[in-house]
DNA sequence: ATCCGCATTAACCAAATGGTTAAAACAAAG
DNA sequence: CTTTGTTTTAACCATTTGGTTAATGCGGAT
């Protein structure tokens, strides 16, 4: 089912120069030749590889959805209480967001194409472990709202809600930065900023009164 | 500065045909004929309106992104307390955006390809009447965090939250409809619960303890 | 009826692009 | 050193695509 695929150096070069195409051009925009080159190699290679365009598109998805799931995955640790959950959560998603944009613009283009590339890998991940983090915190809140630590709430939509947060700014970043000139001038500091903030905000919508 | 042109019939059905092209495909992976036999003319006539695909996609931007923007302006109306005027805010914001999903794509798109038509639009449109709801809400936000009505947080950063909420759900529709099969099911239902939900959770984290 | 400017079209063109092929490097094995 | 299988390349090809052109239609003014 999940194959576990070794690649090459060269396919790896090719996999880092095929994802920044495509993440900002889009699949179409993306040309065979440009990734070649951004990779170092004859444009016929490719083919050699990947045998079309579109396989080397489902091939670099794979591969770095893969990635950033499992990035995701370390970033968010156990943690006691809810609210601790909720911080480790929120950062972690967006350190990983920070450090795979490239890969976060993919997976927009995928969904705003209709998402077949990307659906079929949620499929197919979606009993196995790299689905985690998002499972595992609708269980703590589930937990947490028993326990009185969090008032009743939907917690699907719970979720939604802290991953819009979480992801929304970066896909809007260049509106983002003409909106909000202190993002432009400063944007580590205003990723912290919007850290604390999305925090701030959930936690206390969560908080029973 | 801001010019207000009459668009005649023909150019209007361009706009539309081109808008949805442009929307699900982007802009290099929309075909100029694909968009001239949507709008049911000649493929010349594209070019004999709007010169380039270039010159055509900057066209239907604005024209698309004025319209949108207008539409929410008509579906966020005053309100007396800051409780009324988030949950009109949200429920307009999101109402306009089902309405106008691709155009929603289009911005989409345009953030993740740098932003720049986008950004021209947005600086001509900064100081007129058009970015009105955005800057109204920070406005009654501001007054009911002096007026106590809401506990002292930073306002833009809320925005953005709000906004955040309200849009990354149909952005990443595909990949929601996946994880939350009830959404692909009913989707206008689901949508009326989202709008409750982020009303509830947002106010929540606003009100002072 | 004719003239004139705007709208529309069919046919065409050059450039770009995804993909192929046959030959050359190259490394490992015999 | 030769053989063999894999990797890499230059040159090529067919198709697609944005864009052009010259001719046609057409409605209103004279």
């Amino acid at each position: 089912m999940t194959e576990l695929i070794q690649y090459s150096e060269t396919e790896e070069r090719i996999f880092e120069a095929a994802l920044q195409a495509f993440a900002r051009k889009g699949k179409d925009g993306a040309r065979m030749q440009e990734i070649a080159d951004a990779a170092g190699i004859n444009k016929a290679l490719l083919h050699y590889y990947f045998r079309s365009k579109d396989k080397l598109y489902e091939a670099v998805f794979a591969f770095v959805f893969r990635r950033f799931m499992l990035s995701i995955g370390e970033a968010i640790r156990d943690a006691a209480t809810f609210e601790q959950t909720l911080r480790v959560f929120i950062d972690g998603y967006i350190d990983s967001i920070k450090n795979n944009l490239d890969v976060v613009r993919l997976m927009v283009n995928e969904n705003l194409s209709g998402g077949h590339v990307m659906g079929a890998r949620l499929k197919e991940t979606l009993f196995s472990m790299e689905l985690a983090p998002p499972r595992l915190f609708i269980e703590k809140l589930t937990a947490a709202i028993a326990a009185g630590e969090v008032r009743p709430i939907d917690p699907k939509q719970t979720l939604l809600s802290v991953i819009s947060c979480c992801i929304f700014f970066f896909i809007a970043l260049p509106t983002v930065c003409i909106m909000n000139p202190e993002a432009a001038h400063n944007l580590d500091g205003f990723i912290e900023q919007r850290k604390a903030h999305i925090f701030d905000l959930i936690y206390s919508g969560l908080k029973p009164r």
